[in-house]
DNA sequence: GACAACATACCAACCAGTCGGTATGTAGAT
DNA sequence: ATCTACATACCGACTGGTTGGTATGTTGTC
């Protein structure tokens, strides 16, 4: 689903140790290495980049040794897959846990989401961009695994947007050819965007203003025909 | 200034050998050898990314030894800058070429530079993606002297927008917080999240979708505020 | 004690960068 | 015009360190 800022701990509710920093300081407990890897693989990617990752940085950074990790993954590229489906699982809580997804209006639950986006777009660039976006850049004409295991985590993201915009479309009218998957697709290149845009800066006000017009233009697309 | 597509030769009107295919066919001739470098530079990095692409690639691909890779560039980190700075003018064509910067409209010559834009979308996606967008990626990080030549090869290309921009805000009146860099900079994001929908899937549609939402919102921006 | 979950030691391939040398111009003196 | 002196452009073998991956040993758990 392409999140871009990550829980505190992870899916299952505990702390991965050290992930995030460039060495983890203990040595991540028996049965969580795997774990421990995915989250390293996370945070060291989205600041170096896939290709200048190395197994062994991976391995360092979840306080594992490379035996661990070839235990776990067949390979650098198998460890990729796993992460961007795991990296899909960490954006679930997204779209379930804030509060703007109580709301009647679907369009009230849609600027609701964008507006949690944009407040996500503050610290340490690396810290709100986007795993999988950022390894399809590299990988989408080498490995074909890769690629097709980001466009799952994309796809995911864009789907879970699919029903708020339906309803949106349903309750408002808007243009013809305006399809909700369409328009979900639109809102994560937008996103995509503001990160590259961000990363130019290493400063997010950059993307915080390219998620505002994504705003003005939603809210364009669904005003009430009669509004002033 | 971040253009997607090159003119089919190099800046100075001489077709530079080979580039684009894995290896060059031919050796490059004397005195074109740092020009063919920052071509296949170009080509190669868009297709695999900075840290996948190795010097030895890159002098394959554009007919010369290392030997003259290192004559004309202390680094691989300081052919990243040259090309760089060398992509910003590759896309100068872009705004002066065109037909439709003939036009006496300024929100036309905006809506004619989208559709040419939206044009470029088509073919193998390394074709149309972005040097800097792809390569600012991987080294905001790790190499500042990169990341700045990337930032300001996508600045030139939104400050060459922000003419006709703010005289389209002039003549229509555009809601108040509009500026014309801002828009400039979500046209930039817009096109850079494109990209990279279009490698997730490894089609340009899903790019295209994308922009046609852009202009769709360009139009509403400046309709004439008594327009049907 | 058997099996999974690790750790350690090691390797062949690869990579950015070096270095001594050659080929091609070119400016100035004669 | 031709020779000398020098500069630029380019070549390709070599190197020291790195990389993904393997082979084998150890530890904890049921």
């Amino acid at each position: 689903m392409s999140p871009n800022h990550p829980p505190a701990s992870g899916a299952d509710g505990q702390a991965v140790s050290g992930v995030g920093a460039a060495i983890a300081a203990t040595r991540a407990p028996r049965g969580q290495a795997r774990a421990a890897l995915i989250a390293a693989a996370h945070s060291m990617v989205r600041k170096q980049g896939y290709a200048a990752t190395t197994v062994d940085q991976i391995c360092a950074a979840a306080g594992v040794t490379k035996g661990a990790f070839f235990h776990h993954f067949a390979s650098k590229e198998a460890l990729a897959v796993a992460a961007a489906e795991a990296w899909t699982e960490r954006a679930r809580p997204m779209f379930e846990m804030p509060p703007h997804t109580q709301l009647d209006d679907p369009l009230a639950r849609l600027i609701g989401h964008i507006d949690f986006r944009f407040a996500m777009l503050d610290g340490p660039v690396e810290e709100f961009t986007c795993f999988v976006g950022t390894m399809v850049q590299e990988a989408f004409a080498t490995s074909d695994a890769i690629r097709a295991a980001c466009e799952a985590s994309i796809t995911a993201y864009c789907e879970a947007l699919v029903p708020d915009i339906a309803a949106a479309i349903d309750v408002y009218d808007a243009p013809e050819d305006v399809t909700a998957l369409g328009l979900a697709q639109h809102i994560q290149a937008v996103l995509q965007g503001s990160f590259i845009l961000a990363k130019t800066t290493n400063d997010p006000a950059i993307a915080r203003e390219s998620v505002t017009h994504l705003k003005r233009y939603i809210r364009m697309l669904f005003a009430p025909p009669g509004a002033p």
